[in-house]
RNA sequence: GUGUCCGUAGCUCAGCUGGAUAGAGCAACGGCCUUCUAAGCCGUGGGUCGGGGGUUCGAAUCCCUUCGGGCACGCCA
């Protein structure tokens, strides 16, 4: 269906043609005077000067022609020259028995349906995901959801860190604590054991270590480096030991993902690309695309229109290694060979804007992928603490993702324990599943491109602008709906009737805007849209809730009714939450 | 230095394809539970939209300028 605000628009420029004017100034909007009307018109300012005449006189015009519409059952020219709605109960009713009827509420499916790689991991292999990975993760996560929700076919990439000197330096950490290992033993022709040697905490300690280590002791560094070189050159047993990180690394990931309800459809790395880069560098030096500048092989990006001096695209290094650069050109030319998607997001900080600019610039150039491939980067800032700085421990350490998952959920269950009486076991589940809610709502109710104050007693309360008081409301639709079916009651088969009142007439307003905020959500990759939506959404619900006795209503029809908009509001409000990535308990 | 983003209530943030009295939440204060989850709802106070200039009938929104802050700027990722 037709979004409200085109049906109003249509409805309105008619008017203004009718009226001898041009349609297209018939523009409607949602009203910023709630208290005068609920949409407004105000195509008759904006017409003033074309047609000579004062704007309250094209909006009297107007206005006539309105008198006997079905849509608006109020049209009110006011000084100077605003049109002030207000629309026919019966012509909302027909608009959201329309939307529930339609799949999607009334969504229309995109028009031009594309493949989409999205990609927003930036984990890295024996690396623990730390608080700097959620966002990516979330926002990541919400924008594929809602992308597929739009009609779009969407594959999903966490393009983990898998290759570089950091496994360089895992290797080497781990021959300095078990040198008797057959892996490094190059004389070694068996087979080599399944079991990996250490575990997902062994290897949480052996990089920091090793990192640290490379800083401070050049020599130590040069190893890893030379590690690094005989894993990417197949040096067996460096391969077998990489292949173990990699397979306990990415179950680890896996399961903390998973506890944020973010899941990756492609588990792929920079390793996947490390036979492809001779080829892609031949191609670039071949066609003249890649000169040699300062010792490197780079390839020039900048424009006649830039501002500012861009730098060139470096493919090597002088000392000829491949480098972040490199594995992302190889990345986009085997996505470009395997999926021929129509368009890349990188999820990625917003301080890699340059840099992917880049690379972009790069990939066009050399032609890597097709004109109109779009390559969108959507950059993300900071999570912060309170002192406005990036995000630390009370020490002054990197906080892990999984601790701060477990503290968000420790807080959680803390307070439905002072506030419900609930079994144990329910408090648990339940604590992690608004726990979760807190963490993502709190990340995506902002701008994806700002950054924001990580505040966990904010984001687990239950008041305000968060996902607990989401839930919430949706668990307080759930309670009644259970009741109406314990009395008897069925959810099939509902009528709706036109609003009976200004609280719900608000309700059905909201609801009938979701195709709108979906679709500019989608167009516009903004998450928070959705956020800001749902919970003006619940703030209608809850309004509406506290006026109006629902399994109370006497009359059956009525009654029936206000069950059947409930129903709508709860679909609509647990579609959302599911494109945020969260769900609702039954109870809380 | 160059570029870029940001500066809105005490705090955290919306609003920015220009519209009528700039909105929420938190915090403060005051009301509302024998009735569907009061983790809720209603109300009160709180603002030179960083400053200045311009365009416009009209500017938080567009343009210029200035101050303050974040971030990025060839061999890291």
């Amino acid at each position: 269906m037709k979004k409200i605000l085109e049906l109003l628009s249509e409805e309105m420029g008619k008017a203004f043609e009718a009226a001898g004017y041009d349609s297209a100034l018939g523009r409607v909007t949602l009203s910023n005077r709630p208290d005068l009307c609920e949409y407004q018109c105000n195509g008759a300012m904006a017409g003033a000067k074309q047609y000579r005449k004062p704007p309250i006189a094209i909006a009297n015009d107007v206005a006539g022609q309105l008198e006997t519409s079905s849509v608006f059952s109020e049209v009110r020219a006011v000084a100077p020259g605003f049109l002030n709605l207000k629309l026919s109960e019966e012509y909302l009713l027909k608009a959201v028995e329309c939307m529930a009827a339609e799949p999607k509420f009334g969504l229309e499916p995109a028009d031009r349906p594309k493949k989409i790689i999205i990609d927003y991991g930036g984990a890295n292999v024996a690396k623990p995901l730390h608080v700097g990975h959620i966002r990516a993760a979330v926002i990541g996560e919400s924008i594929k959801r809602i992308c597929r929700y739009v009609g779009h076919e969407v594959i999903g990439d966490v393009h983990l860190g898998d290759w570089g000197l950091q496994m360089g330096l895992v290797i080497t950490g781990l021959q300095d604590r078990q040198p008797e290992l057959v892996y490094f033993d190059e004389s070694y022709q068996g087979e080599y054991p399944d079991e990996a040697p250490f575990t997902i905490s062994e290897l949480e300690e052996i990089y920091p270590a090793a990192s640290a280590r490379s800083k401070e002791d050049p020599e130590y560094k040069a190893r890893a480096m030379e590690a690094t070189f005989k894993l990417q050159n197949g040096v067996r047993g460096y391969r077998a030991l990489w292949k173990h990180i990699l397979n306990v690394s990415v179950a680890d990931l896996k399961k903390n993902y998973g506890s944020l309800n973010v899941e990756f459809d492609l588990w792929k790395g920079e390793s996947d690309v490390h036979d492809l880069i001779p080829e892609m560098v031949d191609y670039m030096k071949e066609n003249g695309y890649a000169h040699i500048s300062e010792g490197a092989l780079v390839v020039d990006v900048k424009e006649d229109t830039d501002t500012r001096e861009i730098p060139p695209c470096m493919i090597l290094k002088s000392d000829g290694a491949s480098l972040y650069n490199t594995t992302d050109l190889a990345t986009i030319m085997e996505r470009m060979r395997l999926y021929s998607p129509d368009e890349i997001i990188y999820v990625v900080d917003k301080r890699q804007e340059l840099y992917f600019e880049q690379v972009f610039r790069c990939a066009r150039k050399t032609k890597l992928v097709k004109p109109e491939t779009e390559l969108v980067f959507l950059g993300f800032g900071t999570m912060n603490g309170a002192d406005g700085k990036p995000f630390k421990t009370r020490d002054g350490g990197v906080m892990r993702l999984e601790a701060l998952i477990r503290e968000t959920g420790d807080e959680m269950y803390k307070k439905i324990r002072e506030g419900r009486q609930m079994p144990e076991e329910d408090a648990v589940r339940v604590a992690k599943q608004v726990a979760v809610s807190a963490l993502k709502y709190g990340d995506l109710s902002n701008q994806a491109s700002k950054d924001y104050v990580f505040d966990i007693d904010r984001f687990t309360s239950f008041e305000g602008d968060t996902g607990p008081y989401i839930l919430y409301t949706i668990v307080r639709i759930k309670s009644i709906l259970t009741k109406y079916r314990e009395q008897g009651g069925s959810l099939d088969g509902l009528k709706l009737q036109a609003a009976g009142g200004e609280s719900e007439k608000a309700l059905e307003m909201k609801l009938v805007e979701f195709n709108t905020m979906i679709q500019s959500a989608a167009e516009e990759l903004a998450p928070h849209k959705v956020c800001a939506y749902i919970y003006d959404l619940a703030n209608a619900f809850n309004h509406f809730y506290h006026e109006t006795k629902i399994l109370g209503e006497e009359d059956t029809l009525r009654r029936e009714s206000l069950i059947g908009l409930l129903v709508i509001t709860e679909d609509v409000l647990n579609v959302c939450i599911d494109l945020l990535g969260f769900e609702a308990p039954d109870r809380m």
